[in-house]
Parts: C-alpha cells; sequence; structure tokens
RNA sequence: CGGGGCGUAGCGCAGCUUGGUUAGCGCACUUGUUUUGGGAACAAGGGGUCGUGAGUUCGAAUCCCACCGCCCCGACCA
C-alpha cells in the first residue's frame, strides 16, 4: 500500500476525504459564523476564473450586469404565493437597524423595523420590482441581466462548497415578449452552463428537464446540468428556470405590444454557484488531494527551482525566470500560460507535495544540472510518480500539447467513470435491485422511462433516491413508464444525491 | 427540533475515574548545524485566562450545578 498525501482515503471514507482536500489545498476554512466559509486564496482564484470564463459567455449573448440589493423587503417575498412557501423555511431575517449597550457591557438590537427585511435567498422579486419600471415597451425587450452576487440560505447541514449558509454565484434574470422567447433563453443558458462545465471544469453533465415534483418555487420549468461525483452520488451543477409569466404576474412587468395592448411579460432565471467547486474536487481529486484541469488552475506550471549554494542560485533562478517568460509568452484557451516560480525556502520533497495536493496540472524541477543540459524534469498531476526530462525547448514548444492533452484527459476520465456508473432500467423490480444495495455503496445513475407524474416519489423517497431529470437528448420517444404502467414519452435519469 | 458525541497551544490529542510540584505529547512555528532531484535529522526555543459563570475545597483541567458553543445522524436544500 503506497502512501497517500490524504487520509483517510476516498474509500475509506469519502466525505471526510473531502474535507481534507480542501483543506490540504488549502481552498476554504470553516468561519467563526455558522455554516459560513472563509473562501482562501488558492480557492477564490478558482472562483474568479470561473467567473472570468462565465462573464465572457454571458456577454457574449447579450447580457449585461448590474447589482441589486442584499436586502429585499419582506412584502416582495411574499408576492408569489410558491416562491413564498420554497423559501420561507430559510430565511435569514434582519429586524433591526440599531444596537444599544445591554448593560452587561454588551450590546443588544434596538430600533425595530417597521417591515422586516429578509437577506436575499434568490432575488427575483427584488430584480422584479426593478423590471417592472424598466420594461414599457416592447421595444424593451428582451432585458437581458445578470449579477455576480451572494446569497444565503438558512441551510440545516452545511458543508464547504457544497452547501453552506452564505454562497457566492450568478443569476441571470431575463424578461421577454413571448413565452417561445423565454424558452429559448432557457435553454440556451442551460447550454452554455452546459458547454462552460464540460469544456473548462471537464465534468461530464447531463442536461434535462427537472421532474414537477423538483421544479424551482414558482417556475413552469426547470432545467438543470446533473454531474456524478466519485462516489457515484448526483450533483446539481447548475440551473435554468422557465418562469412563464408567473414572476411577471406578481411584480407586475407589463409592456405595450406593437397593437398598444398591455400584455404580461415572460421571464426567466438561471444560477450557477460556488457549488461547482465542490463539483470540480468531487469529480477529479485523488488521494493525493485536489486535482484542477489547466484551464481551470491558477496556476498551470510551478517551477521548483533546485539548488546548493548562493552562486547556484542565482544561475537557477535565471533559468527559471527565462522559461517562465517563455511559457507566458504564449496562449492557452485565451489566457496567457499562467506559471509560477516557488523560490521558498523549504525542504523540495515538502514543496512538491504541496503543489501536488494543490492541484497543479504541472511541477517543473529545475537544478543545476539541468542547466548544463538545457533540460527541466516535469511531474504531471494526472499522473503522479511520473518524471520526464525534457529540453526547455520541447516544453516551450509543446506546452500547449500538454496543457490539451491533460485537459482532454481529465475529462475523458470522468466520462468513462459516468458512463460505467450509468445503467437503463426497465421494471420496478431492476429500479430496486438497482438502488438496494448497502447503503453506503452507491450505485450511480439508473435511467428509465417514467411518467413526469408526483405519484413516482411514492416508489423512489423509500430508497432515499431523487429523479434527477428527464434528459433532453430522450426527447420525443416512446416507452412505458416503469413505475406506472403508463405511457411514457421521456426516460428519466435517478439517483442518490447531494 | 429528536438521538449521540465533544470543548485543554495554530491543528490533532493525553491528563479527569482516585483533586496536589512549574499542565503534557505529536504536527506546525522560530533559531542553529548537517542535509537537499519525491513528505530530512539533531539541538535549542516561543506559544495556554484548560469553553463561560457560579460553587465545594487549604488547593480544581480534574468533583457539583448552570449556561454557551461545536461536530455527527434524521427532516429541508444552488
Amino acid at each position: 500500500m503506497t502512501k497517500t498525501a490524504i487520509t483517510p482515503t476516498r474509500e475509506q471514507n469519502y466525505p471526510e476525504w473531502y474535507q481534507q482536500v480542501i483543506s490540504a489545498a488549502d481552498l476554504a476554512e470553516n468561519s467563526a459564523v455558522r455554516g459560513c466559509m472563509v473562501i482562501k486564496p488558492w480557492g477564490y482564484a478558482i472562483w474568479e476564473l470561473i467567473q472570468k470564463d462565465l462573464d465572457r459567455r454571458f456577454k457574449k449573448t447579450g447580457h449585461v450586469n448590474a447589482y441589486f440589493p442584499l436586502l429585499i423587503p419582506l412584502s416582495y417575498l411574499e408576492k408569489e404565493a410558491e416562491h413564498v412557501e420554497g423559501f420561507a423555511k430559510e430565511c435569514a431575517v434582519v429586524t433591526h437597524h440599531r444596537l444599544v449597550p445591554n448593560g452587561k457591557g454588551g450590546l443588544k438590537p434596538d430600533g425595530e423595523l417597521e417591515e422586516p427585511f429578509v437577506i436575499r435567498p434568490t432575488s427575483e422579486t427584488i430584480i422584479g420590482e426593478s423590471f417592472s419600471k424598466w420594461v414599457k415597451s416592447y421595444r424593451d425587450l428582451p432585458l437581458l441581466v445578470n449579477q455576480w452576487a451572494n446569497v444565503m440560505r438558512w441551510e440545516m447541514r452545511t458543508r464547504m462548497f457544497l452547501r453552506t449558509s452564505e454562497f457566492l454565484w450568478q443569476e441571470g434574470h431575463t424578461v421577454h415578449a413571448t413565452d417561445e422567447e423565454a424558452i429559448i433563453e432557457t435553454k440556451q443558458m442551460l447550454d452554455v452552463y452546459s458547454d462552460f462545465v464540460q469544456d473548462v471544469l471537464a465534468m461530464p453533465v447531463i442536461k434535462g428537464e427537472k421532474p414537477c415534483f423538483e421544479r424551482f418555487p414558482g417556475a413552469v420549468n426547470t432545467y438543470s446540468i446533473e454531474a456524478m461525483m466519485q462516489d457515484c452520488k448526483a450533483l446539481q451543477a447548475g440551473t435554468s428556470h422557465f418562469l412563464g409569466q408567473n414572476f411577471a404576474r406578481a411584480s407586475n412587468i407589463q409592456f405595450q405590444n406593437k397593437n398598444g395592448e398591455m400584455e404580461t411579460a415572460w421571464t426567466t432565471s438561471w444560477g450557477v454557484s460556488t457549488r461547482m467547486i465542490c463539483g470540480l474536487i468531487m469529480t477529479h481529486s485523488d488521494d493525493n488531494g485536489l486535482v484542477l484541469p489547466p484551464r481551470i488552475a491558477p496556476q498551470q506550471f510551478v517551477i521548483q527551482p533546485i539548488y546548493r549554494t548562493d552562486e547556484q542560485r542565482e544561475a537557477v533562478l535565471a533559468y527559471c525566470k527565462r522559461l517562465k517568460q517563455d511559457l507566458e509568452d504564449q496562449q492557452f484557451a485565451r489566457d496567457d500560460i499562467r506559471v509560477h516560480i516557488d523560490d521558498r525556502d523549504i525542504q523540495g520533497g515538502a514543496k512538491s507535495w504541496e503543489w501536488i495536493k494543490k492541484g497543479v496540472p504541472v511541477r517543473i524541477e529545475v537544478g543545476a544540472r539541468d542547466l548544463e543540459n538545457n533540460s527541466v524534469m516535469i511531474a504531471r498531476r494526472d499522473n503522479v510518480g511520473q518524471k520526464e526530462s525534457l529540453t526547455h525547448a520541447a516544453l516551450v514548444s509543446g506546452a500547449i500539447k500538454l496543457l490539451t492533452e491533460i485537459q482532454d484527459n481529465l475529462f475523458a476520465k470522468a466520462v468513462e467513470f459516468r458512463n460505467s456508473k450509468m445503467q437503463n432500467v426497465a421494471s420496478v423490480a431492476e429500479f430496486n435491485q438497482f438502488f438496494s444495495g448497502d447503503a453506503n455503496v452507491d450505485n450511480g445513475f439508473a435511467v428509465a422511462y417514467a411518467v413526469d407524474e408526483t405519484c413516482i416519489e411514492d416508489f423512489i423517497k423509500p430508497l432515499k433516491v431523487t429523479a434527477r431529470c428527464m434528459p433532453l437528448a430522450d426527447n420525443d420517444i416512446s416507452g412505458i413508464c416503469i413505475f406506472t404502467g403508463k405511457a411514457a414519452n421521456r426516460k428519466m435519469v435517478f439517483a442518490k444525491s447531494y
């Protein structure tokens, strides 16, 4: 048994392994505030890369950024019935606006507010309020807005990046003149998410429509991308909602059409959050820590100079700086290649392991011997233990190919794993068998014909299985629902989930 | 909110049953020497209101009481 950098291993205790990877990679830590995490520089750098790439995609599809308040008047939230019901249980409420001495050396809230504020759990209602003023005419449509923000949902059980009380996300909110247009937008953004997650995070996802009992509160239709983690559980990595006219009606978003008549608009909303980092970790990481696909790695190459004397140090560092420059002069996925020289005075082995645990795609060791041969030693994160000596020139000219290869390799590996744990089931018996194993052994994705009706919850809930989505790829097919025996024109993906 | 567990150095823990020198260990940190191409060794050193409050006692990390906080398991969820 070889020593691993992370204990326990995935196999020994998956949830504990996950926490250890976060701590070993220095991504985040728990804060003094219950359920809220501190995102540390290495973790935040990943989020910044996610933002940068997604933001470019949003702009390219015609969206603009804006910012709306953190606090929502309670009355706004009450406007859409299903929405209230969905979020009421998990709202933090601001009731006072002042602190006064409590007589015991501390402070107590004072100045009770006439109408309490809710800290946004999502912004449909407050954005709708603005939109109702912005939209007057069909000429104002479509209105395509996004905001990068934090939101708060008072969760019972939290886990870093997976589910925290406060989290960072983006929420897109759009208004359209017709339902067709709004539906196209909803699906377009699902595609944007899916392309981003697969191409940049190297996470395979299934695009699908949520069954009726899993919809966003107040939505007519909810679409999601579903990924499989290494413990075979499903993770919802992004959602896009067609809100019909529900929120437009609640917020009074109306416009005059070409004939001068008033019409109620159609809206959408869509979001992804820091949870994607959870997916990233759980998809690629191994028993030696985080594994980052190059496109999302804060540093793609880390150079470790190796020397003994001061003279050697000077020469080796000069060589490293040249190498860094030669790499940085090239572009990978529209960005300058990101290179870091780690010249800290710590033990070489410890330094290596630190970067392995942080998931850097390629480490480069440069020592005095390399100066003579004009060579470097490289080690890939997706192949720990293997080292390869290359010439300086070969590394520089092959850098883009190398990063591309690692990116593709991680995606291919994840696809292969996901596919190996995905299975068609043709009957309730098969379904039960698929999920009947030990509670700790997860079986992956079961795919079956099923009707989109609440009654199928009766079959799946006892097994602690959830209906993830109805894949868009399986649209317009015909079969028999394995639960009800009714005709079904969709398949549904079932899994245990986060 | 129901069931279980835990609060002692930055982190992980021992000590408590049976009260008693200056509260200890591992990792991390600082300094020095030797090392250095895959997790170094030795030596010296810094760092604690033992979760909070009140009690019993000559004496409390240890015993009693109250409170606070955290973690795990369930219902809720991007």
